[in-house]
RNA sequence: GGGCCUGUAACUCAGUGGUAGAGUAUCUGCCUUUUAAGCAGAGAGCCGAUGGUUCGAAUCCAUCCAGGCUCGCCA
């Protein structure tokens, strides 16, 4: 009988054996001296040295033979192979050794040494028991191929899983840490970057009262002594700007913002979202600001100013292209879209055998057209400027052309990866955008903004022009990493209750 | 939300109406330089859930749950 629950079972009764034989299962202590990435990188000093070493880790592999064996140990930097012989160990070392599971942590000490067949292994004198596991680890067995590929025979691989069970991922599929390394280091070079040219770190509230700063349905929660309702985030926007009205030139916040919306490749519920101020710049210069930071961040992470994305080479080397939103519809649909009528524009969508957004004015009209034909071309990284006005209610208005406003996004690999305006700060102007967006939402436009009377009080009290700026940090990250579900660089994404 | 696909042992998967299978893992025995160790044997499953059709269902039908791809929605 070796059920799942007698499994559990039998390993219990090992703990009895292991109390009986005056084994502690889970001692306090350990102490390990050397890693084992230190001893493989440093083979023929310690093979020479006979120098005695003491690691640590957890049994991946065990090959037993009468009265010796086997194992592999796996510690966070790599594996190596332990070689145990009863007549070194002695006899109860060799018992425990017999009692061993997959995934145990032990603690081997002893010299390193080539077994007959040329593997580095630790012959080991002294066999410690750290950490019983009474759980069986999926099964998976590797083979080292002549070329050095690793070849893995029965692999974890269960999407659901990996993800309901991250650490079972991490322990199994190993090489999944590295998506991980790079999202941190991704993060600490926008931080480091950011930092050295004088922006200030800042956490601004996650509950709040009103939302704003996007077009997004938000999570509602309650607070009970209040007795109130409060909004998650679903952007940052609206408290950074209150800190640039408060004379921080240069503010800048990365965290999690919520956005109660559908979930695919591309979204999660909760996702990481940068945002920068910087006061006196424009669009303008928050393209340089943006194209410096992700350049820097690549040369940091792979040394060099480019990457690979789903075996497309993208070039990060500057400048990067920019072109109007009207310019790429008339690249990619053939469409010269610059009358702004809507009636021609839906026209143009009935001709393509679309269905036109509801409530949609011609700049709305404009967008969705840009979605469709333009978007998934962008694969070189691409600004794209010169938005209408009336889908971007935060960002000031062009001087010489008001149906438009200076604002830019950025693609790569056919990704939104930036969006970013020179902000609105003539408060009459906000007021009225604000409103048009309440109107909109009295349509039933639920991801309309509403009217935050506290932000537009700040706003009278005087804003410096501003460039702003947001990075969704995940879908970077999927960039840098060659993924293409957000699932996979969102170490716990968000999944339905099973069921 | 629509369409397509998937769900069988701890892992990876066969099984399309007639007694639930394989490899690995596990357990027992042998084996003191193995390496996907080997040899011999054993155990292990509410076949995602619930209903239905049938003498009989992992298999056919319906509904539901979970996941993937895709379309729609979505800064």
């Amino acid at each position: 009988m070796h059920s799942d629950n007698e499994m559990l079972r039998m390993r219990r009764e090992k703990l009895d054996t292991l109390a009986d034989m005056n084994i502690s299962a889970y001692p306090a202590r350990s102490a390990r001296t050397h890693t084992i990435d230190n001893l493989l990188a440093n083979e023929d000093a310690y093979i020479a040295g006979e120098e005695r070493v003491i690691i640590a880790g957890r049994l991946n592999s065990k090959r037993r033979m009468g009265k010796a064996g086997f194992a592999n140990l796996r510690d966070a930097g790599g594996v190596i192979q332990l070689f145990i012989r009863k007549n070194d160990v002695g006899n109860d070392a060799y018992e425990l050794f017999k009692l061993l599971d997959l995934g145990d942590f032990v603690q081997a000490e002893g010299t390193c040494f080539h077994t007959r067949t040329g593997e580095y292994s630790v012959k080991v004198e002294k066999l410690v028991l750290l950490s019983k596991s009474l759980r069986m680890l999926p099964t998976v067995k590797e083979q080292v191929l002549e070329d050095g590929t690793v070849k893995r025979f029965d692999e974890f691989a269960d999407i659901e899983l990996r993800y309901r069970k991250r650490y079972l991922d991490l322990l199994l599929n190993p090489e999944r840490r590295r998506t991980f390394e790079v999202r941190a280091q991704f993060i600490s070079a926008i931080r480091r970057f950011l930092d050295e040219r004088g922006f200030l770190e800042v956490e601004t509230p996650v509950l709040q009262s009103l939302y704003g700063g996007a077009n997004a349905r938000p999570f509602v929660t309650h607070h009970h002594t209040l007795d109130t309702d409060f909004f998650l985030r679903i952007a940052t926007e609206l408290y950074l700007k209150r800190l640039v009205i408060g004379g921080i030139e240069r503010v800048y916040e990365m965290g999690k913002n919520f956005r109660n919306e559908g979930m695919d490749r591309t979204h999660n519920p909760e996702f990481t979202l940068l945002e920068v101020y910087q006061a006196y710049a424009d669009y303008n210069d928050i393209m340089e600001l943006t194209e410096e930071m992700i350049r820097m961040a690549a040369q940091a992470i792979f040394g060099e100013e480019r990457l690979t994305f789903q075996g497309e080479v993208i070039e990060l080397a500057g400048p990067w292209r920019r072109a109007s939103m009207l310019e790429l519809i008339q690249e990619h649909a053939g469409y010269d879209a610059s009358h702004f009528d809507a009636d021609r524009l839906r026209a143009f969508y009935k001709q393509h055998e679309l269905e036109p957004p509801a409530h949609a004015g011609p700049g709305k009209l404009i967008e969705e057209l840009f979605a469709h034909f333009c978007e998934p071309k962008l694969v070189q990284p691409t600004f794209v400027t010169d938005f209408p006005r009336e889908v971007s209610p935060l960002a000031k208005r062009r001087e010489d052309d008001d149906r438009f406003v200076e604002r830019f996004e950025l693609y790569i690999a056919g990704y939104e990866c930036a969006n970013a305006f020179s902000e609105l700060n003539d408060p009459i102007d906000q007021r009225t955008r604000l409103e048009a967006q309440a109107a909109l939402r009295d349509l039933g436009d639920l991801e309309a903004n509403v009217v935050d009377e506290d932000f537009l009080e700040a706003m009278e009290y005087g804003m410096p022009p501003t460039g702003g700026l947001g990075i969704g940090i995940d879908r970077m990250v999927m960039l840098f990493t060659d993924n293409v579900s957000i699932k996979e660089v969102i170490l716990f994404p968000q999944m339905k209750r099973e069921g």
